[in-house]
DNA sequence: GAATGTAGTTTCCATTCGGTAACCCGTGGT
DNA sequence: ACCACGGGTTACCGAATGGAAACTACATTC
């Protein structure tokens, strides 16, 4: 007989997810960490590359474009010479701290309870001797 | 002149960052959604499947194993016959939850604001035209 | 006029990742 | 005997991504 499947279901479908449309957001490479650099004030370009070590200039200026193009950052070209262009979250992106706070405390907690740093990612052919 | 750098730095830097570390746990496509999913309850493979509709059960199975290796998840083999195997979150998966959480509420947040859903990645060659 | 600094852009490349589809095994039902 | 179901696995594939390195433009300064 079939298991019946239980039905208390989880508390969002995925259909247009509102957890599947911020992680759009959070999902690129080293987006969190430029959220979380701009959390402590405004930035200019290469003080991003000085507060993010190995993010490179190009996914930086990806990232930025995109943050921007969703109106979580605000990108401010200030007309002095050489022009210097400075990033800050905007009220929009202000929201987001709260969660990249919550997962830098997990992070936190992870690192604390000492995993092993698991190596291996697909290698569990012991699945059947189990 | 060269600019000086400011530097009231970023609450925390990127190596062996927490927020790197929580991020390579919730990075893989579709874990969140697991790990809420999970958060209801235990489930089995099916269930989940059926929980988050357009997961395949590649990437379902490789999240699974992977969410088990670093102790997010545990993975039940109940002697029945057909044997059912069931999936629930540790203790360690359950603090996960509350950063869930904060994504999914900032998702909400996200979507009220009604972004108008840029659906362009890197297509920003307008860059010059700036 | 050469160097330096800011703020990128562009090209190229390798890798990864996820999706599709097909297949597998054991059990139970008809 | 045969099919369906639960719980996966495997092979194959293309798109997307991220990294490296080189290059650009403009302005100031030496």
């Amino acid at each position: 007989m079939a298991l019946k499947i239980r039905k208390n279901k989880s508390p969002e479908p995925p259909y247009g997810c509102p957890l599947t449309e911020c992680m759009s957001v959070l999902g690129g490479a080293w987006t969190p960490n430029v959220i979380w650099s701009l959390s402590a004030g405004p930035r200019r370009f290469s003080e991003l590359r000085i507060d993010i070590p190995g993010v490179s200039p190009k996914v930086l200026t990806t990232r930025l474009r995109d943050l921007e193009a969703r109106g979580i950052l605000h990108r401010d070209v200030k007309p002095t010479s050489p022009p210097s262009v400075e990033y800050s979250l905007t009220a929009h992106g202000m929201k987001l701290v709260p969660a990249i706070e919550a997962i830098v405390s997990v992070g936190h907690e992870l690192k604390k309870a000492g995993k092993p740093t698991p190596k291996r990612r697909t290698s569990r052919r012991l699945a059947k001797s189990v």
